[in-house]
DNA sequence: CGAGTTTCCTGCGCGC
DNA sequence: TGCGCGCAGGAAACTC
């Protein structure tokens, strides 16, 4: 599942492939994967066109067009961007696929159509960008900011680490994983974290965070960075995935719980 | 406004 | 080996 990491290591690697690039042609293989235009509209708009800077907020990704609109991309849970030389093989679960000048294209795949591709006048006019929370790697995103943000909401901390607007960028894996380098329990009320806490909580989303760019980010299933290769955060996770695994940190037995409707992964020995 | 529920979609793993 | 079923999940849309 494509989150922060893998988003933003796709960003660096379509800024790379796709600089000065000129996009001859535009073959749309499922429009419900397109969003703001028809498909004819967007031919339109994007044909000869070319992209002059790639941007993410959370886990949008936002592809800016020398026309001064915008792709705004979210990968959801099985989308993948990837640049493919002429010749490469086209991935099964292609659904929209820019080509260029030089033969080469970009394909938006996605097994399960979660995902989407909206053509927008700019980034503003979308509302969850719009609400999106401070982005962890930045340097507004301080302790304080994490706590006026949590606002001394009652509900457990592991679902509001999942909400956009609180947090821009994290999902399952990455809330799992600074959740245990916090020592902190998934259903942990938020309003009860202690100063202390919230600070070792805030440490450990940017931690977790930059570690896993560094990884390339997680392939835990069908996630690809922009070159169709594998990150491997994936094998340093300590609880997301490793259910029956023994805790590094205390050598308790690492569960996986239906939480809220969603797998949760931690060990009941060390976080509280 | 917050909190809970449903929906979207399809490959995979499981049980028999 | 083959079949059918249930599961996974981010976030929008909806209800209460
Ligand atoms: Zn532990």
């Amino acid at each position: 599942m494509p989150e922060l990491p893998e988003v933003e290591t796709v960003r660096r690697d379509l800024t790379r492939s796709l600089a000065g690039k000129r996009i001859t042609q535009v073959e749309i293989l499922n429009t419900g994967s397109l969003k703001g235009a028809t498909p004819k509209g967007f031919l339109g708009e994007i044909s000869g066109r070319s992209f002059t800077r790639f941007g993410r907020r959370g886990k949008y990704l936002i592809l800016h067009l020398d026309t001064g609109k915008v792709l705004v991309v979210h990968l959801k849970m099985t989308g993948v961007l990837q640049y493919q030389q002429k010749g490469d093989s086209l991935p099964r679960a292609a659904r929209i696929i820019f080509y260029f000048s030089g033969g080469q294209r970009l394909v938006f795949s996605d097994q399960r159509k979660f995902g989407s591709i909206e053509l927008a006048g700019d980034a503003g006019t979308i509302p969850s960008l719009q609400e999106m929370g401070p982005e962890p790697l930045e340097k507004d995103f301080t302790s304080e900011a994490l706590k006026e943000r949590l606002g001394g909401r009652r509900g457990p901390i592991k679902p509001l680490l999942l909400d956009q607007s609180i947090v821009a960028g994290l999902g399952n894996i990455y809330a799992a994983e600074a959740l245990h380098r916090a020592a902190i329990a998934p259903q942990r009320p938020a309003d009860q974290l202690s100063g202390p806490e919230l600070k070792k909580l805030h440490r450990a989303i940017i931690q977790v965070l930059k570690e896993a760019i560094a990884a390339r980010g997680s392939s835990v299933d069908t996630y690809r960075d922009g070159q169709g290769k594998k990150g491997w955060f994936q094998v340093k996770h300590r609880v997301y995935g490793k259910q029956g695994n023994k805790c590094r940190r205390c050598g308790g037995t690492i569960v996986k719980e239906i939480f809220r409707g969603r797998g949760t992964y931690w060990c009941p020995k060390c976080q509280r």
